[in-house]
RNA sequence: GGUACCGUGGCCGAGUGGCUAGGCGGUGGUCUGCAAAACCAUUCACGGCGGUUCGAAUCCGUUCGGUACCUCCA
C-alpha cells in the first residue's frame, strides 16, 4: 500500500512518488492578507495541514511554503486598476505595509485557533520582487510576452503553439477566445485573454516597486511561480489551493514556469474543493459571509452559537477534501456532539478494566486508518474508524468486551498518533478550567454553606478537610467562605 | 453559452460493479432513585429515464437540478 493523490492535472489518483525523496517540496497558495479570515482560508488551511501532517509521519523530510499575498491584487471591477490592499488602506488612512502586518497577525491567530502547523517557509510577494522581475525578464527573453505602456503581457497565443494553455483546466484558447469581455483596459492586450506579467501602476496607486519596464507591481500570478522556483528549485512535488484558483492562476503559473524554464514545475496539482453556507456560495453581497473569529464567537446573524475552532476543524475533515462542504448550525452541532464524544471514550482507555484475553482484535484498524489516508488523504473514513474503535471502547468500559494491556496500550497510541497528531484534533475541554473550578468551587462551597446551616458540620468539615488535600483553603469570613490555593 | 465538479436515507457525509461506511437525529430496550452518559436493537438511501452486466449507488447514454470558474478577483 502507498499513498496517492489525485492530481488535478490528469483528474485521476496517482501513486505519490517524490522527485527528489526522501525530500518533498509543496507550495500552498495562502492568503491575501487585505480582510479576516474566512472559512474559504479556512478549508485549504487545513486540508494541506493534513498533507503535511501524513508526509512527515511517512517519514519524508517536507518543505512547505505557503506565501502571503501582499500586493498587486484589484478589488473588482468597478475599482479596475487599482490594488486591493491599497484601496483597502486609503480608505481607513494606513499604510499598506500595516493592513498586511494587521490581517496577517490575524490570519495567523485563527490559524493556530485551527491547530494548523506553521509552513516551513511563508514568503511575502512584497519581499520576492527581484525574483519576479527576474522570471519576466526570463519569459520576455524567450519570447513569451510582450510590453504595452509599461505594462509586460503574457503572449497565450504564441506560447500556445508550442504549448498546451489550458491543460490543467480543460480549457481552449479558441474557447476562451469567444468568451471576451469588455474591460478597461483590455486594449493594451493583444488578446483578452493574455494575462499581466507586470503591470505599470497608475499614478493613484500606492504599491508601486521599480522595474526595467516600469514603476508597478507584478501580476498576480507571478509570485507563486517566483517564491515556488526559489524555495523548491524548478521542479517540486506538490502544489495546491482551492479549486477557485484552477482557472485562471494555476494555468497561468504552468504557462509561466514553461515559458521561464522550459518545463512544467509541479508534478502533482491537488486542489481543495469549496466552500456552501446553507447551500448556497459564500459571498458578501448574500450576507453569508461569515469569517473565522464570527463562528468562534457566535457574533454573526446566520450562527444561532458559537463554534469552536475544533469543531470547525472537525467538520471540515468529516468531508472529503475535493467534495464541495455545506455549512450550516444544524451540521456543526452534530459534529461537536460526534467529535466530543470522541473525546469522552478517549479519556476512557486510562481507566479501563485489563483482560487476560482481548475479545475483539483491535490491531487491524492501524491498517484500516492508513489504508484511508494513503487514499487521497479520506479522513472521513479515517474518523469513521476512530468512531468504531470509540464503540469498542465503551464496550470494553461497559464490561461487554475485553481488551488485553497490551491492546489497550495500542488503542492509545492510535488516538495519539492518529486523532490529535495526524488529523490535528484535540479535546477543547481543559481550555477554560479555571471558569470551570470556579464554578465547581462555587457549587461545592453552596453545599457547605447549608449543611453549615443545617448544624451538619461533620459534612461541613468533611468538604474542608477533603479540600485541603487538594491544596485548596476555605477561608469562612464575615460575606461568607472565600476559597484560594494554599 | 463554455469548462470543471457534483446530485446518497430527516440532516451532514464516505463509498466506483456483488460484501454494515461513519456521525447527528428518530424509535424500542438494558442500566438508573431521577436524569445524563454508555450499551443493545431498529428506522430511513442512492435525482429521473434508458442501456451494458448473472448482478449497478458504483460503468455508458440521456435528461433534470446544483456548485465553482470563465476579469489584472486567493
Amino acid at each position: 500500500m502507498s499513498l496517492t493523490i489525485y492530481n488535478t492535472l490528469h483528474r485521476k489518483k496517482e501513486i505519490f512518488e517524490p522527485i527528489k525523496p526522501p525530500h518533498v517540496g509543496m507550495y500552498v497558495c495562502g492568503p491575501t492578507v487585505y480582510g479576516d479570515a474566512h472559512l474559504g482560508h479556512a478549508r485549504p488551511a487545513i486540508t494541506f495541514d493534513i498533507v503535511f501532517r501524513y508526509l512527515m509521519h511517512l517519514g519524508y523530510k517536507v518543505r512547505y511554503v505557503r506565501n502571503i499575498t501582499d500586493v498587486g491584487h484589484l478589488v473588482n471591477d468597478a475599482d479596475a486598476g487599482e490594488d486591493k490592499i491599497g484601496k483597502k488602506a486609503r480608505l481607513e488612512e494606513l499604510e499598506p505595509m500595516e493592513v498586511v502586518k494587521y490581517y496577517t497577525d490575524r490570519y495567523h491567530k485563527n490559524m493556530d485557533q485551527l491547530n494548523i502547523l506553521h509552513p516551513s517557509i511563508e514568503p511575502t510577494a512584497s519581499g520576492h520582487m527581484i525574483e519576479q522581475i527576474e522570471m519576466v525578464r526570463k519569459i520576455i527573453e524567450n519570447g513569451f510576452a510582450y510590453e504595452a505602456k509599461g505594462s509586460i503581457y503574457f503572449d497565450v497565443e504564441k506560447y500556445n503553439k508550442d504549448h498546451n494553455y489550458g491543460k490543467l483546466s480543460g480549457r481552449k484558447i479558441e474557447e476562451l477566445r469567444e468568451n471576451t469581455r469588455e474591460l478597461a483596459g483590455q486594449e493594451e492586450k493583444k488578446n483578452s485573454f493574455d494575462f499581466a506579467l507586470w503591470k505599470k501602476a497608475d499614478p493613484t496607486h500606492l504599491m508601486h516597486w521599480p522595474s526595467p519596464w516600469s514603476e508597478g507591481f507584478p501580476g498576480w500570478h507571478m509570485e507563486c511561480s517566483a517564491m515556488g522556483a526559489k524555495y523548491l528549485g524548478e521542479t517540486f512535488d506538490i502544489h495546491g489551493g482551492g479549486m477557485d484558483l484552477l482557472f485562471p492562476h494555476h494555468e497561468s503559473e504552468i504557462a509561466q514556469a514553461n515559458a521561464a524554464n522550459g518545463h512544467d514545475a509541479v508534478k502533482y496539482w491537488m486542489h481543495n474543493n469549496m466552500i456552501t453556507v446553507e447551500g448556497q456560495k459564500m459571498g458578501k453581497s448574500l450576507n453569508n459571509f461569515i469569517t473565522l473569529d464570527e463562528f468562534f464567537s457566535g457574533n454573526q446573524e446566520k450562527l444561532t452559537r458559537a463554534y469552536s475552532p475544533m469543531t470547525i476543524r472537525f467538520f471540515i475533515l468529516q468531508a472529503h477534501y475535493r467534495s464541495t462542504v455545506d455549512f450550516s448550525n444544524e451540521a456543526l452541532q452534530a459534529a461537536e456532539k460526534g467529535m466530543k464524544k470522541l473525546f469522552e471514550t478517549v479519556k476512557l482507555i486510562n481507566n479501563l478494566q485489563v483482560s487476560k484475553t482481548s475479545s475483539v482484535e483491535v490491531q487491524p484498524f492501524e491498517a484500516l486508518c492508513v489504508k484511508a489516508m494513503d487514499d487521497d488523504f479520506n479522513t472521513p473514513i479515517v474518523l469513521a474508524h476512530l468512531f468504531d474503535l470509540s464503540r469498542i471502547i465503551n464496550q470494553v468500559n461497559d464490561g461487554s468486551a475485553t481488551l488485553t494491556a497490551k491492546d489497550i496500550e495500542f488503542v492509545k497510541s492510535l488516538y495519539n498518533t492518529w486523532l490529535i497528531g495526524l488529523l490535528g484534533l484535540h479535546d477543547e475541554k481543559g481550555e477554560d478550567d479555571s471558569q470551570l473550578v470556579e464554578y465547581l468551587m462555587g457549587t461545592i462551597l453552596e453545599l457547605r454553606a447549608s449543611a453549615k446551616v443545617n448544624k451538619d458540620y461533620a459534612t461541613a468539615d468533611k468538604i474542608r478537610d477533603e479540600l485541603a488535600k487538594l491544596n485548596i483553603q476555605i477561608k469562612d469570613t464575615k460575606d461568607g467562605a472565600k476559597w484560594g490555593f494554599k
